[in-house]
DNA sequence: GTCTATATCCCGATAGAC
DNA sequence: GTCTATCGGGATATAGAC
């Protein structure tokens, strides 16, 4: 069971990064010192700054690489789709892709504002450009007649709201699979752009 | 425009939890300090603590303050409505009354987490409540044969949390009315959970 | 009713020992 | 690679002058 030294390093920078997001999450950032970082992994305060320039990068590097990953994953799936099948494939990989991954959710949408400057810039566009890539599929759907939107931005949103609001709710507590999940909540999405005969 | 010491004392209090609200929305609680909320208000952070005991209290009563006004007031309307329209009228009702009031919606859904013990039961007991007319007006309306929905519970938070999505992105920048967003979305929400043919 | 001054503590970040 | 010790500052909250 040798361990080197670089894999050391690296599994202790890993192991920051996760308690960090988990307390992030739940307390939020600026309720979260540094200190109590260090304590949950049982280190020194001044050890986590050899793995992290300020606490700001921090929060900054969680919240990038998420988003990073996020748009890859759509953009690897977002491909050869057929046009009437693409809000659905939209809401389902939403669901399915941050499902396991609560803590990110949330402080994607309640930490943004702890963002400086160009941190907040950057990871904003980030985050802009996997909602416009929701209302393409909102506005292609319109103009072939599929759907019914009158503003495909504030659609976007409350679409993406929605399925977030279930994504920091739900738990497994037997009720529901993450099946059910996935079905229920992509069909609600689809059903509210639906064209309707009154 | 004589004051009496009891009026100052009044809209100084009024003042502060005017700064309050608007500062705890915009940063987040933990990222705003009694110091700052008295800079606002070009008082000395001594002078709050005349009027709160401290900042918890100030955030708490923020909260249960918006909580009751909330409730009261879908109570006064939540009565006489036929049946089959009282989805509409609660989407109709959450719009209207909250979008006026961006900074309470902020913080009951950011700022719960910085709730102490009690404090915490109280006011998501009262969010309980409110969440609970929305799960009743779904349950009748899926026994009833209206609706379509499978887990009624999800489907109110869902619910909520997309017209929530809708309030906090919503800017009055000419493009919608109040009207306007007030029946696209309450016709996006009412449906979402609509029996279809398939 | 508001201010000044202060007690007590915790914060982010750094220097240097081991 | 991690620790101890510390700097400088800002936090909540209180005491007492005016």
């Amino acid at each position: 069971m040798a361990r080197t030294k670089g894999s050391d390093s690296k599994l202790t920078e890993l192991r920051i990064r996760k308690v960090a997001l988990n307390l992030f999450s739940q307390y939020g950032y600026a309720a979260v010192s540094m200190r109590r970082i260090a304590s949950k992994l049982d280190l020194q305060v001044g050890t986590l700054y050899l793995y992290t320039p300020n606490k700001q990068a921090l929060l900054f590097d969680l919240l990038k690489t998420h988003m990073d990953s996020v748009l890859k994953n759509w953009g690897l799936e977002n491909v050869e789709i057929e046009p009437d099948k693409r809000l659905k494939a939209f809401t389902k990989f939403h669901i399915r892709f941050h499902i396991g991954r609560i803590e990110h959710v949330n402080i994607s949408y309640n930490e943004l504002k702890n963002l400086t400057g160009e941190n907040f810039d950057h990871v904003n566009s980030l985050r802009s450009e996997y909602e416009k890539s929701l209302e393409e599929i909102l506005t292609f759907g319109r103009d072939q007649g599929y759907f019914d939107i009158q503003d495909v931005k504030l659609t976007g949103l409350a679409i993406i709201a929605m399925l977030n609001g279930v994504l920091k709710w739900y738990r497994t507590d037997g009720r529901l699979s993450l099946d059910d999940v996935e079905e229920i909540y992509s069909e609600m999405a689809y059903k509210s752009v639906m064209i309707v005969d009154n």
